[in-house]
DNA sequence: TGCAATCAGAACCAAAAAGGTTCTATTTTA
DNA sequence: TAAAATAGAACCTTTTTGGTTCTGATTGCA
């Protein structure tokens, strides 16, 4: 099954609190906020913080803080902060050697098809993502679009 | 990293020698033609078998063969036949429990988010797999798309 | 100054998942 | 009946994930 890690949902739904609410504020705040153990809100913003999607400042008094609006941060940011660069399969790893090389038919394609998946992700924002009606019919996969 | 498991890429690869010689076969051929061992092989054969996507017939001079054409096949029903269901996060899944339920603020967008990369998958066919020059401009998520 | 709060980074361990093999049916053909 | 196949389950090893803990660096404030 496709899915995300424990940890990316973590990211996404600390980042939500900051979408909610954009203020700076401590790792101790946002684990009573979201009900994660706070080891977890700790490594997880860190990775954030890292990837440039959150600004830390250190000390007492200290916290983290968006580093953008929401509005200009989308999911696949998120993920891949935490999870590493969205490719559906280890053909596309950078100096990743496929032991199938040469025989595999289908290697063109994977870089097409991830770049679809991480489109859908990047079309999506983290505002949306707290503000569900404006979600909808947006953000489809057209099947069937023209050239 | 969102990625696919080795065996959703056997089983793909496996999905495209039919497709390129569509003819009924055994496993041990199989093996041959794609260099993949015999037991995994047969280990995701019966998986394929299993959700419809293969016709098996038993003794022998038995084999496996595709049950549709590799136009009517896409990749989605490939990934699920040995993935399970593409869901990108656990709150979808039938009867899960999130912990978390009530204060999470995302909850709403999880489904369309996993069927925007479900449609993605699902718009290429086997077929064009295995025929790169068909796969282009289209298959392509369009973000700014008006409802 | 010194303590407390806070982020930074790394190491570590346990649990879960994935990768892969092997073994035992069952079916079919020659 | 023997050989060639698929069907299904069990099993083990390796890798990944989930989560905690520990140490260090930075800052604000009494």
């Amino acid at each position: 099954m496709i899915k995300l890690t424990k940890q990316a949902d973590y990211a996404i739904l600390l980042m939500s609190q900051f979408a909610k609410k954009d203020a700076q504020r401590s790792t101790t705040e946002l684990a009573q906020e979201t009900g994660v153990s706070l080891p977890m809100i700790n490594k997880t913003a860190k990775l954030l913080s890292k990837a440039g999607l959150l600004a830390s400042t250190r000390g007492a008094s200290g916290g983290y803080a968006l580093t953008r609006p929401a509005q200009r941060i989308n999911l696949a940011e998120i993920i891949a902060a935490v999870e590493g660069p969205i490719e559906l399969t280890e053909c596309t790893e950078a100096g990743g050697v496929c032991e199938l090389a040469g025989r595999c038919p289908t290697k063109p394609n994977w870089n097409l098809i991830s770049d679809a998946i991480r489109q859908s992700l990047e079309s999506i924002t983290l505002f949306e993502m707290v503000h569900p009606l404006f979600l909808n019919a947006r953000h489809r996969v057209t099947p069937g679009a023209t050239p």
